[in-house]
DNA sequence: GATAACACTTGCTATTTGCAAGTTATCTTC
DNA sequence: GAAGATAACTTGCAAATAGCAAGTGTTATC
């Protein structure tokens, strides 16, 4: 996916430059909500992506420096990735795409986990960033 | 884009679904914050959407509940299209991806209209959603 | 050294996007 | 009423991306 040059500046037009399409913040859902941290840990999330556009979306998100990534050093074949501070502050907007979808589409999402986020938003952000030990 | 059947029931994936590619939030983002309202006003927005694209978007969002279409009683040719109060509760997602890219991007967001926003975005929302009649 | 695992890469097909001309219905002007 | 303009798409083709599955190179294990 070749990034034309920049459309407007919008911010929303900018953040589907780096995000807007089916794959990215699926990524990063599964480096902000669960303890997925490796390409092979992505692939197996049961989302169907494919190889290519799963190493091509981590270079993408490394690049706009949203997730960060580090070779295991306990094994010289394994790539972790974490998000960064930048990536960690998209955590309001996946959190408010959590409470849209909970209330307009069906979802598994836990009824309590969702409660929890609409209750008190800035609570369950810290509890991620501290999580994310931030 | 030929929607494939439903990944996880995870409400980001579902989400995604909906609307993780690179025009479509441009509409609702049309919509919510400005006053666009056509076919013609949203390819003349500057994002260099493809017609073909524009019209597959908003009939996808029409399905999704997300917008919904009129015809102008003034011109027979003339679709107009709206939100739905499914399409409003976008807004705080919205709000906080602005918010994000802000942040960390260089965008023409106003800077006293993002610090409204980040101000109190629930008085912001409200604000948006009398603009829109709710 | 043989085998396996990890992270991609590659070659090909299928699908979507992008471009620009085309079509149809409605409106405006004369 | 006819001619011209406009609005909303549609269409045909080229370009780009997604998707599939086999392949590759490095590292680890036995």
């Amino acid at each position: 996916m070749t990034r034309k040059e920049a459309r407007s500046r919008c911010p929303i037009a900018t953040s589907l430059d780096i995000f807007g399409d089916r794959w990215s913040l699926l990524v990063v859902r599964d480096l902000m909500f669960t303890d997925r941290r490796t390409y092979g840990e992505f692939l197996a999330a049961g989302e169907g992506m494919a190889t290519n556009v799963l190493a091509q979306r981590l270079e993408h998100l490394d690049c706009a420096g949203i997730i960060a990534r580090t070779i295991d050093p306990t094994d010289g074949r394994r790539a972790m990735y974490r998000l960064t501070p930048k990536g960690m502050d998209l955590a309001p907007m996946l959190l408010e795409m959590v409470v849209w979808a909970a209330a307009h589409e069906e979802t598994d999402a836990p009824p309590k986990l969702v409660a929890a986020m609409k209750r008190d938003r800035k609570r369950f952000i810290a509890g991620l960033r501290k999580v994310h030990g931030e």
